[in-house]
DNA sequence: CGTCTTTGACCTGCGC
DNA sequence: GCGCAGGTCAAAGACG
């Protein structure tokens, strides 16, 4: 991840024929936040297929690297992989798909799979690529207000990251360090399983979203699909997250719990409702399964693990700098990440 | 108090 | 142009 994050620093200045996306365990693609971005070639989301990369685990990493990922093109229309990210296994961690601003279309970088990655094998990701248009944070549209939606880009034009995995990992990869809001729910013509919709928290401003829904052909496996890109750091403390934890009294309290044991839902078939639940839990799963103090620690732990020695935030940080404000997150380094930002 | 989930209504894109 | 399906918003209520 950092590893990640420094390769984008190293190349942060070259040429943008290439725009490069990092994926990683849980994580959205990110596309550059420039204009050129926006050529960003309209292609329909792959089907996900078992071919496709396996999921990473490690869950700081994605974060950083998201952040920074743009800064990732490389010179001349090669394919280029992190050494960095090499290092430490951190490799396996990522995907990076550049997208061929002069052809339109994006290739993937294929990465051994981990060995976490999915225990079943199920858990992988297939698609990605964004608008620029369509994920221009600070727009806002009045919900029941006639106001006209921004023109936004065709739907086929939307590029993004969908991952299958197992309702185990309850849709968010138990690795997805990031905290999601759910700001609703549809259910899915032709599928008995509705879909939800969530929204990073982590920050407002943020436009990252996923998209989660159980496959209508595979019940044990949900579909997570990442749009945009997160324009702040990975969390490191999911515990700081006011109201995250929750302990739903009633029915669904007992769905909570049943999401909290997604081992038995996979295998006793959870009804549409608890699957969905369990899908978004995300930064919840870590905070149900183990006290956010202890989930947080572990991220902690985790970043402290990969991020290179004598490593400066700071620097680690400068190539985004410009697309976005990490004042607020520099200040106080771990103290302050992971906090919800208030721009 | 801040944040989350739920949910109904509204809006847009797309196919016919 | 119309209708459907999907995506988003925000109010209300719940939780820590």
């Amino acid at each position: 991840m950092r590893g990640v994050l420094l390769l984008m620093a190293e190349n942060f200045f070259n040429d943008w024929d290439l725009q490069a996306v990092v994926r990683s365990c849980g994580s959205v693609a990110h596309h550059a936040p420039e204009p050129a971005a926006a050529a960003a070639s309209p292609r329909a989301e792959e089907e996900a297929g078992p071919a496709a990369a396996q999921e990473p685990t490690k869950p700081a990493a994605p974060a950083r690297a998201a952040a920074a990922a743009p800064v990732a093109a490389h010179q001349g229309h090669e394919r280029q992989v992190s050494s960095v990210a090499a290092t430490k296994g951190a490799a396996r961690m990522y995907e990076l798909e550049y997208l061929d601003l002069d052809h339109k279309k994006p290739f993937l970088l294929p990465v051994t799979p981990s060995p976490r990655a999915g225990d079943d094998g199920r858990e992988r990701e297939v698609m990605i690529s964004f608008p620029a248009a369509a994920v221009t944070p600070g727009h806002h549209r009045k919900a029941g207000a006639r106001t006209p939606r921004p023109k936004r880009s065709k739907k086929s034009q939307l590029k993004k990251v969908v991952r299958e995995m197992p309702v185990a990992d309850g849709g968010a990869s138990s690795s997805d360090p990031w905290a999601w809001r759910k700001y609703g729910q549809k259910p899915i013509k032709g599928s008995p399983y509705p879909r939800g919709y969530y929204k990073c928290s982590s920050m407002k401003g943020c436009m990252a979203r996923k998209l989660v829904e159980r496959s209508p052909a595979k019940p044990g496996v949900l579909i997570v699909t990442y749009m945009a890109e997160h324009c702040h750091p990975v969390p490191t403390q999911l515990n700081a997250l006011a109201g995250t934890t929750r302990h739903k009294s009633s029915t669904s309290a007992a769905e909570d719990s049943a999401a909290s044991s997604p081992k038995s839902h996979e295998q006793q078939g959870p009804p549409p409702q608890a699957a969905e639940k369990a899908a978004g839990g995300l930064s919840r799963e870590h905070d149900s399964n183990e006290t956010s103090a202890s989930a947080a620690m572990d991220f902690v732990d985790e970043e402290n693990e990969l991020w290179p020695a004598g490593m400066d935030l700071d620097e680690l940080l400068a190539p985004v700098d410009d697309d976005f404000d990490f004042e607020h997150v520099v200040d106080d380094e771990d103290a302050v990440l992971g906090r919800r930002l208030s721009l």
